[in-house]
DNA sequence: TTGTACGCGTTATCAG
DNA sequence: CTGATAACGCGTACAA
């Protein structure tokens, strides 16, 4: 049997009562009966009983984390960030797979956060009703994406389409194709906020909407017929699996990449695995995860949210446009600020 | 305040005890009764107290995982695939990220565990010693290693490594370089079984060590460079990362894949991802999860472990060897068994 | 500053 | 088959 806190306070010669203050609330006790307390649960090995602890608190000491697909390299990331902070912290994570299913988010949300003092919701997908429809017992951040009167940690999409269009427009490309996410994305949306303002400020630019795809390589098989068809010179594509299928496709059609067709990823999960490595929009996944947890325990008020820089990575997927295909690469409009920094 | 059994047997007209009863052992309850028992915990939305039923039970109604790396494709996998069985069954899941560190893994199997009903451990470097020490006072079961006197659910890498060598000797190599995991992986200690078992039995065939590496995309770059100073036709990697560097390194050497050398990946994880699409010794990570929760849960004894076939994938990084290497390819000595199955 | 005593919500034991 | 009742281990008013 393991030692409870009454076997400390018998062996510390202490009430049960001052032994639990000695260990929670060491100020509250004379320091040597907390040195005494101290020493005996350290000699049993004494470890209080979670469940115990939250009968009586009400608190569990556990967070909980819904993902769409652990598997996708960007969720995973931030299951790592939300990990090592938690436990920075002494919490326990509790993580779920909704595997892709909205409807089965919002269940999780509710079981398994009602064994956890707060939870981080990654949903990309669920519709703001169905978010305002979660209870509002416990405290809820949104990673990712924003609703009112939610708390949430969200990446500076609109700043990082801001920087990929500069560069490729700094390159010479004068019409870009973008290969968006699934409809209904909520970072899909903001994405397509931050092309429109960028495009707006450069000379002669077209963005081209390729259309909605699956954030998937089959997405991004899809997505490169398209690209093809509509002529640009360029690709964003939704994320790095997307944007490596499309590199795969094109270059099967025999077009080479980065000489006629520049891509750029997104995320910079798995941007360095193919060749040639991929220019991407580097998002800071571990800490989102930290930032989110943080948010998550402060207990602020919703507003503001914490917004995280992005940073664009160039690597070898981008360059300039082909010469046939328009005029000369030429000084960009604009200071340049589209190298990697 | 939420509904507690208490109000639903008031609202019920029964005792608390048999409002308990109702809603978990049903068979023990007048239908009559039952059926008003339920109805109150419906109206209520009552919802058992997890915490009460622990301190009252002992059981958690939860599992722990523990995995070197989440970010980690493999595991990441793993976490899938036990998370969905888990649900299935009911169960939450703790997943704890121990970052690489064998030491903190045993931190984590302690403090995490305790809260669960059952630990899975997935670790390939923790020592023998080292698990010995874990706790044996709840159900513990290994993933993807073995160890005597614990219950582990594995893969079978001998046959894997029998697959691959089968197909590159098929396709007229004689002289393949092997690029293992790090030092002290279980799994690849299993693998190098594997190899020289297959090499016996085949026609002139050479394996050549290339050492130990880290299971990362550095650690295929590294291996690139031996597999070339080595003069082999053909590389198995330890995973599909570490293959997918190798590929990259070796082409920035000025050979190609596969005519010059085949390179065989492993765990089909980011296999399809790079160009050319890597051959590879598929594992069912989902399913290596799955069952891994089932046998914690089905609390057998440790013997006979769990193994799980493994399925070579032939793709295009692997090629009939280039004849300038050595003899023409011929046909294989056994029946060819080779091809994708 | 310390100790006593109760309650958290559930399960399990034991009479009836 | 049902209902009291006693734990389970801890936190915390409240009293001393």
């Amino acid at each position: 049997m393991v030692a409870t806190l009454r076997d400390v306070a018998r062996a510390a010669g202490v009430s049960p009562a001052t032994a639990s203050r000695a260990l929670a609330n060491p100020e509250l006790v004379a320091p040597a009966r907390r040195a005494l307390v101290e020493r005996a649960a350290h000699e049993l090995g004494y470890r209080p009983n979670r469940a115990a602890r939250e009968l009586s608190s009400g608190r569990t000491g556990n967070l909980c984390l819904v993902v769409p697909d652990v598997a996708n390299p960007f969720f995973a990331g931030l299951v790592k960030g939300v990990q090592a902070r938690a436990r920075e912290l002494g919490y326990g994570v509790f993580v779920a797979d909704a595997d892709e299913d909205p409807h089965l988010e919002a269940d999780l949300v509710a079981q398994l956060g009602a064994q956890a003092d707060g939870t981080l919701l990654a949903s990309p997908r669920m519709s703001d009703e169905d978010i305002a429809r979660l209870s509002e017992d416990r405290p809820l951040v949104l990673v990712n994406r924003r609703h009112p009167g939610r708390s949430s940690v969200v990446v500076d999409h609109t700043d990082g389409m801001r920087q990929a269009v500069r560069h490729l427009h700094a390159l010479g490309h004068r019409r870009i194709g973008f290969a968006g996410g699934p409809a209904g994305s909520w970072s899909d949306a903001r994405r397509r906020d931050g092309l429109e303002l960028a495009a707006h400020g450069l000379h002669r630019l077209e963005v081209v909407d390729l259309g909605h795809f699956p954030a998937t390589a089959g997405g991004g098989t899809a997505a490169a017929d398209v690209a093809a068809a509509a002529g640009v010179t360029a690709v964003l594509a939704h994320n790095d699996l997307v944007a490596l299928a499309l590199v795969d496709r094109l270059r099967s059609r025999g077009l080479s990449i980065p000489q006629d067709v520049s891509v750029v990823g997104h995320d910079d999960t798995v941007a360095s695995l193919g060749s040639p490595r991929l220019t991407t929009v580097a998002v800071p996944l571990a800490r989102l995860g930290r930032a989110a947890v943080d948010r998550l325990l402060d207990g602020a008020p919703p507003e503001p949210d914490v917004a995280l820089p992005v940073e664009l990575l160039v690597r070898a997927s981008t360059a300039p446009a082909p010469a046939s295909s328009g005029t000369a690469p030429r000084p960009p409009e604009t200071a340049d600020e589209s190298e990697t920094r």
